[in-house]
RNA sequence: GGCGCCAUAGCCAAGUGGUAAGGCAGAGGUCUGCAAAACCUCCACUCCCCAGUUCGAAUCUGGGUGGCGCCUCCA
């Protein structure tokens, strides 16, 4: 089995092939930047990360191109009520959306196109499709004439006249200047105190999806790879570019077309309109939730299904990723110990350097998971197996300072743990739980120790009450006593 | 009204014809004055309901019920 992906324009999981042996083009439909991104966006994005991520590791070279969509009529809404620059605006989110991206260690685009960069050719775009008869200037607007695509409708699944019989009934004040109700604005004549550029038909700005078709053939070429979005994407927005595109260009537009599913509270889907949002930077700052918390909590489900996020989820990812995270560490923390040698191998420390057998179980089912359209909850079973034998080896190192496991065996677990969990870009820091914390504040060893002395001396008179609150002194204090047979007392710093 | 998706343990979630992965939570045991840590073990005769196809169905077909999405800006 190779990679298959479910395919929105043919309905199935198709076989993936590059048009290009080895070469995939990818390009990711980004944020209009016009308020700060929320959990929903967290998991789309990183849904394409992990596409990427894999891709990369199955050996292709990927172009991943992401844009940002930073003319639209609520970045216009939004600079008035703030009473600054649309420019200001867009600046402040497209570094808001990087700086989010980055701390959930999704990987930085390739490149990332803005509309506004690319006006000029979008004017000439939409002036080829009205010489192809595709589109009609009408006002100072100029509308893509939807009726002379005759496959429109062909990615949403849709007929024209189904949609005509839902739109009837609505208002709509563009609705003079259309010939058709699902006709739309391939550029908008600008009103007093909007953005403008000149153009052929007067003075204004490309509608939504134009900028994406045009972005799309500047950046990658006519035909990509790979095009995703969120499901509500589908349509219109992705319909409509297929049909701009194709109708200019008599080619694909893309071969593969991914859609994830919703993120949901209480049900419903998490959207700007309904307010049932929670920021990333909200979650992460106020909420304190680790950003691979986040990450696992995306990855626990299947990438075209919907999640609902809730507090209690969040919990179960947090205690999961703990697991996760302790086999992560395990290297750092106990290679130097087994014997590995950190300095003489660099694939120690660095994933990237590492090469791990793929005969192995857990490879092979990670891969026949990822293969099976990004599987990734199936595709953490091999990784969670992996990480609690490291926990437990861990432990026993710990607790009785010696494991009767093979060190190299357990340096390959470990490698292979860590790579497989870099394709879906989860990391821990190497030093987070790493050699003990030098002097901390608060008690000293020395001090510890004094006290643990005093609580057996106190158990040894049956003063039991003075040895537990000796215990829940030192416990306040981040120390857990570990009592041992023969009077032993162990301690470790939490 | 049109198109489409989903329903598996307390929670999350794989499994698309051959007898229920994994995670979280939970239970019992060893040890222990207690506790904690550690280790060991257990945790869906059943997959929303009804009928059908089949040697065999969570998986296929038909009919219900419940929930959701898109058709308007949206990841």
């Amino acid at each position: 089995m190779s990679l298959h992906l479910y395919n929105t324009l043919t309905r199935r999981k198709d076989l993936f092939e590059p048009l290009e042996p080895g070469k995939v083009k990818m390009y990711c439909c980004g944020v209009t930047v016009y308020d700060y991104s929320h959990v929903g966006h967290a998991r789309n994005y990183i849904a394409w990360d992990v596409v990427r991520r894999y891709l990369l590791w199955r050996g292709y070279a990927v172009t991943f191109v992401q844009n940002f969509t930073d003319i639209d009529d609520k970045i216009i809404k939004r600079s008035h009520t703030d009473h600054l620059p649309w420019q200001q605006i867009t600046q402040t989110f497209s570094d808001a959306y990087l700086e989010d991206m980055a701390r959930l260690n999704v990987m930085p685009a390739t490149r990332y196109p803005k509309a506004t960069d690319v006006v000029p050719q979008i004017v000439a775009f939409i002036q080829q499709l009205i010489d192809g008869g595709y589109a009609y200037a009408s006002e100072g607007d100029v509308y893509y004439a939807v009726e002379r695509f005759p496959s429109y409708g062909k990615l949403s699944g849709r007929k024209l006249d189904q949609m005509e019989a839902g739109a009837s009934g609505r208002v709509d004040d563009e609705a003079t200047k259309k010939h058709h109700p699902m006709d739309f604005a391939l550029w908008k004549a600008a009103k007093p105190g909007e953005p403008e550029w000149e153009s052929p038909w007067g003075n204004g700005r490309p509608g939504w999806h134009v900028e994406c078709s045009v972005m799309v053939r500047e950046e990658l070429g006519k035909t990509i790879d790979i095009h995703t979005g969120g499901q509500d994407l589908v349509f219109p927005h992705h319909e409509n570019e297929i049909a701009q595109s194709e109708a200019a260009q008599h080619q694909p537009l893309a071969r593969y077309w991914l859609h994830n599913g919703f993120v949901n509270i209480g049900g419903e889907k998490m959207s700007k309109s309904l307010g049932n949002f929670t920021m990333i930077r909200t979650l992460l700052d106020e909420g304190g939730v680790e950003p691979m918390v986040l990450r696992l909590f995306v990855l626990q489900a299947q990438y075209r299904k919907p999640i609902d996020f809730t507090d209690g989820a969040i919990a179960a990812a947090q205690n999961s990723w703990h697991t996760l995270q302790e086999g992560l560490q395990f290297g750092h923390r106990f290679g130097n110990a087994l014997g590995w040698g950190s300095d003489a191998d660099p694939s120690l420390g660095d994933p990237a350097a590492m090469r791990i057998a793929e005969e192995t179980a857990p490879v092979r089912q990670f891969i026949t998971a990822m293969d099976d359209d990004l599987n990734t909850p199936l595709a953490l079973a091999p990784l969670f197996e992996l990480a609690k034998a490291l926990q437990k080896e861990g432990n026993r190192l710990v607790h009785e300072g010696k494991t009767l496991a093979d060190g190299e065996a357990l340096r390959h677990q470990w490698q292979t743990l860590v790579v497989l969990s870099q394709v879906l870009g989860l990391e821990a820091a190497a030093d987070a739980a790493g050699s003990t914390p030098e002097e901390p504040e608060g008690l000293t060893d020395a001090a510890v120790e004094t006290l643990i002395q005093q609580r057996r001396a106190a158990k040894q008179a049956k003063n039991f009450a003075e040895g537990d609150r000796i215990r829940d002194t030192l416990n306040a204090q981040g120390i857990t006593l570990i009592d041992k047979p023969g009077g032993v007392t162990e301690w470790h710093r939490s």
